[in-house]
DNA sequence: CTTGTCTCCGTACCTGGGTACGGTGCCTAT
DNA sequence: ATAGGCACCGTACCCAGGTACGGAGACAAG
């Protein structure tokens, strides 16, 4: 019940894809390349426009193109365990680059509000960070 | 009183980088490339020492290759406005990105939440999840 | 004087996630 | 039957911030 319905540029416009970022899974290995009749163009089904779908929704929670192939293999049957693996060592990783992005911007802010400040601003505090690599 | 004191090797160690990143920030006009005299090889400053030491600091908080050019151009006399807005933006986009990491920490805890309470594990939460586009 | 460790220099390669190009083949409508 | 618009395919290129490689010259120690 395979039944293969549409072409590829159909596919990329149901998914809010580009042609080109349909072929880019293929090389991947992300998406399966359909058999292509001796006459004529290949067919997609349903499946692999789910497929795609799955890809940019896992892209939303943050994972790699890597990980989003390692839970495709895990979507059949039920390895729960196996993907909850995966998405609290991503889990993990979010929560680091948080916390690194949330120390640049509680530096930065320092240093822009010693800019205010600063109205005889003979030195700039920015500027003075960076030579001595002091806050 | 520019003395050219140590190496290119020596000016990597002292900066915690290696001398191909030296040479990297040199193509990319970040950092001057001394003379060389006729018979011998190229000497460094404290001065360069300070000048990567600066763009490391600049990466700390945040800032690219390119906007760090620009605020060593703004280096010598004070143009304290000129980075002030810079740092601004960059500010901006530091705290975007926080957002969209936070979203991403929010989504994907709430799933694995639900991944340990499913202990029947009939179907995993975050397979669901990608397969739906549902949160 | 040789050996080993630098330096110098150009160039290629890496990661991630695509985008762009250019030639050809196929299908459809007029 | 011919023109336009897709599909197909390989390949190159983009961004950032480096890393790696390989041949040749320099220099210090033994």
């Amino acid at each position: 019940m395979t039944q293969k319905n549409f072409t590829i540029g159909v596919l990329a416009n149901k998914a809010g894809v580009t042609v080109e970022t349909i072929r880019f899974y293929q090389r991947r290995g992300l998406l399966a390349v359909p058999v292509k009749p001796l006459k004529g163009v290949r067919h997609y089904t349903k499946g692999d426009a789910q497929r795609v779908r799955f890809i940019k929704e896992g892209q939303k929670l943050g994972f790699t193109l890597d990980e989003i192939t390692e839970l495709l293999s895990l979507e059949e049957d039920h390895h729960c365990r196996e993907v909850k693996v995966i998405a609290l060592k991503k889990l993990g990783l979010i929560r680091e680059r948080i916390e690194s992005l949330r120390m640049m911007e509680s530096a930065l802010s320092n240093l822009v509000e010693r800019c205010a400040d600063n109205r005889d601003s003979v030195t700039c505090p920015i500027i003075q960070s960076l030579l001595t690599g002091s806050e």
